[in-house]
DNA sequence: CGCGAAGCGGGCACCGTGCCCGTTTCGCGC
DNA sequence: GCGCGAAACGGGCACGGTGCCCGCTTCGCG
């Protein structure tokens, strides 16, 4: 939750919101931060159960977010953009400055750290089939593609290389198969090397 | 539905399957395999769609299938299995008896044949976290496992490998990327090649 | 300090689920 | 053939969640 302040959504001029709007809007995020926490994804959560929790009316969820994966991608919105961040203008090896190979492995160990430690919200925003929706899974994947390029990969690799970031990949190798954050991001590491390393100009 | 006969799951001693029973139980994929179609996955599909299409009550679904995943599930089975015996006792490329990286290959051009014919199914099953449930994950996962070890890659890949196989990754990359079978199954062969070919016996 | 507007939330109708139980149909044994 | 026990069927019901409408409350500008 980190005391992130109201931010009334920056962009064209908007009439201002209303004070007790704002704390209400607060009480939700907190509330859907803690049921989705509990239910360890997105199984038992409806808006209902979040209404209550926040001590809102459901109706008041409704005027905001339209289903619970909405909910939980405003969670997850302010710690997605602190990563396109370090891509778009952090240092290397996130930032431009290093080998495509080692920026791909790094921008994994960033996406597996955002899995392991917000793991239910990620699970909680994919209901239906949103993941491809959110504008950031387009630039996350845009940028891939722009590492393949630069090593003189098949851009057609884009999505392959995204697809071990699905959050039911990683909760299933976390929690059935018992790998740790740190062996995940290895793999993902001799993955980034083998695609993007060395290659010979391709053809 | 391919004149598949009644087949009364073979195994164990069985009372025997009544003869209506099995008109229903055919009359209910065939619906289901409609109704699938028609949606292209999961989305409007009910029990109680599938069981009006069948022209059966709802009780008669809920004997045999707890929800509609396993319905589609069971439509699934027999594809499934199919590519599974060419694994186990098939000729090569896809059964034993050629390197691990041109086994790989020929496992996803396999599966890329399945999903590009039954997508609609494929994204049926998956309800819930319903994949990592099917016999059949497991299956394939462990088969990706032998090939790894097999080229002295880091087996913590298995999971990884096998999420660009996931029905709602191969549906972005052909409906929304615009990709061909063709496309898709050359990233994964270069993928291949790159992760198992000519492995310097790691460290 | 009053008033227009935005925000709020209880309530309602609808849909799908999951199950129960009375009725129908099968097919084995005589 | 024919009756009978068992299995299968399906209509119906209660429940829970959704999505929306509409009267009430609260804000904050002038």
């Amino acid at each position: 939750m980190s005391g992130e302040a109201t931010r009334p959504r920056g962009g064209v001029e908007r009439p201002r919101e209303r004070a007790d709007a704002a704390r209400n809007r607060a009480r939700v995020l907190a509330a859907a931060e803690k049921v989705f926490a509990e239910a360890g994804g997105a199984d038992g959560v409806t808006m209902e159960e979040i209404a209550r929790v926040a001590g809102v009316g459901r109706a008041t969820l409704y005027r905001r977010y339209p289903d619970t994966a909405s909910i939980a991608q405003a969670l997850l919105d302010e710690h997605e953009s602190e990563i396109q961040a370090g891509i778009l203008s952090g240092p290397p090896p996130l930032g431009a400055g290093a080998p495509p190979h080692e920026r791909l492995a790094a921008f994994y160990r960033a996406l597996v750290g955002l899995l392991e430690r917000h793991l239910h919200l990620v699970l909680g925003a994919e209901t239906g089939q949103a993941r491809y929706r959110t504008g950031v899974y387009a630039l996350w994947r845009r940028h891939v593609e722009v590492l393949l390029e630069q090593a003189h990969a098949p851009t057609e690799l884009a999505d392959t290389l995204m697809a071990p970031l699905a959050p039911e990949v990683y909760r299933y190798q976390r929690q059935v198969r018992g790998l740790t954050p740190e062996q995940v991001a290895a793999g993902l590491d001799f993955l980034s090397r083998r695609v993007l390393a060395g290659n010979p100009a391709e053809r």
